[in-house]
DNA sequence: GTCTATAAGAAGATAGAC
DNA sequence: GTCTATCTTCTTATAGAC
């Protein structure tokens, strides 16, 4: 890899296990392979390598928002996927939203420095706000809002099921977040809150 | 206040705001009203002062459980309060835990400084993880499990349910953390979401 | 582009007068 | 217990050789 992005890819895991403050120029310097005055040959301070993280995220972001998208933006298409939805699907998707959040490496140390600097930045704040709350309370809103539709899940309030959906695989991850071995306990937690979730809200109850 | 009082309230103000590592001594004095070496005669370093907020802490936390348990404690007492259980005192139970995770003014700033410290220091994410999460989950099971066996809620799977009302209180004291401004919103959230679930949970269904 | 040497400044902590 | 003055250390950043 280029000498520039082992730096914010570097800079990145410091930040995200001490925060900004307590990361030197000397300690990425040092991971990168390099001293501390060559780091600025490549960013002209600190500071500008921490702009370059959050740069390189929203570039990720939107990358990962259009691919979300493709199937999200036909409707029609995704009814027909979600009309015979089962089980083992629905516990598919929730799983796959987490181990997603939780094992994407890049997503995983850039939401622990977001977690840490989110008082110190309303803007950092903002950010984790829409994409681990907003984004996948709407998106998943929106496929339940189908499944609805389609007959395949009952309620009389999308949000709050979705709500439903969502709140515990979000609780899990930050669980996880903070401590790591947890995560065996977490997933059959997951697995169990899903089929729980499914008792509860499939159209034809057993 | 005493000014030994108002060094450890002012500080936890701050690094609840900032940070630790963004807070300065000179920061912490001048809002007491002194100069910065004048805290020295107080706590002989930075560090105290922050480790005198962890013990303050501890000691709040263990009288609130002390209070929490009064009932709890006496199961069979607890489990006569639960058999008749209403829409509303469901509610009035979750809107109580809401409110004062969120309002409890001590509570609110400590829980700041935990979220941006914890993966500083793994012990203060262990404090968090108790406090927020593995005690909720803990107490609010035992009273669900009581309204269980006096048959007021119905499921096969205890934990699952008490993740279920608590993952979405979690979510909602998670969001006005960040954002203050959505908590009437999250309010409105709550009371639609404990409806639901008692309308999902209670044993006569209507 | 990387290094060594070093400047510039910030922040924690101490000394000693009052 | 509070102040001013100061020490010490750490950290960012620059200068200039290679």
């Amino acid at each position: 890899m280029d000498t520039k992005k082992k730096i914010v890819d570097e800079a990145l895991t410091l930040f995200s296990e001490r925060g900004y403050a307590n990361v030197f120029v000397a300690d990425i310097a040092e991971r990168v392979g390099i001293k501390a005055p060559s780091i600025y040959k490549h960013y002209k301070s600190k500071q500008a390598i921490f702009d370059a993280i959050i740069e390189e995220m929203n570039r990720r972001f939107l990358e990962e928002a259009g691919a979300l998208n493709i199937n999200g933006a036909d409707a029609s298409a995704d009814a027909e996927v979600y009309k015979h939805i089962s089980e083992e699907q629905l516990i598919a998707i929730g799983s796959g939203l987490f181990m997603y959040f939780l094992h994407d490496d890049y997503t995983r140390r850039f939401r622990k420095m977001l977690t840490i600097e989110q008082f110190h930045d309303r803007k950092l704040a903002d950010v984790y706000m829409k994409q681990y709350v907003d984004d996948p309370l709407t998106y998943q809103g929106m496929l339940f809002g189908l499944m609805v539709t389609s007959g395949v899940l009952k309620t009389d309030n999308v949000d709050i099921m979705t709500l439903h959906f969502y709140a515990p695989i979000y609780m899990l991850m930050t669980i996880c977040d903070r401590e790591p071995e947890r995560e065996a306990e977490a997933i059959k937690t997951l697995e169990a809150h899903i089929r729980q979730f499914n008792r509860l809200y499939s159209a034809d109850k057993k």
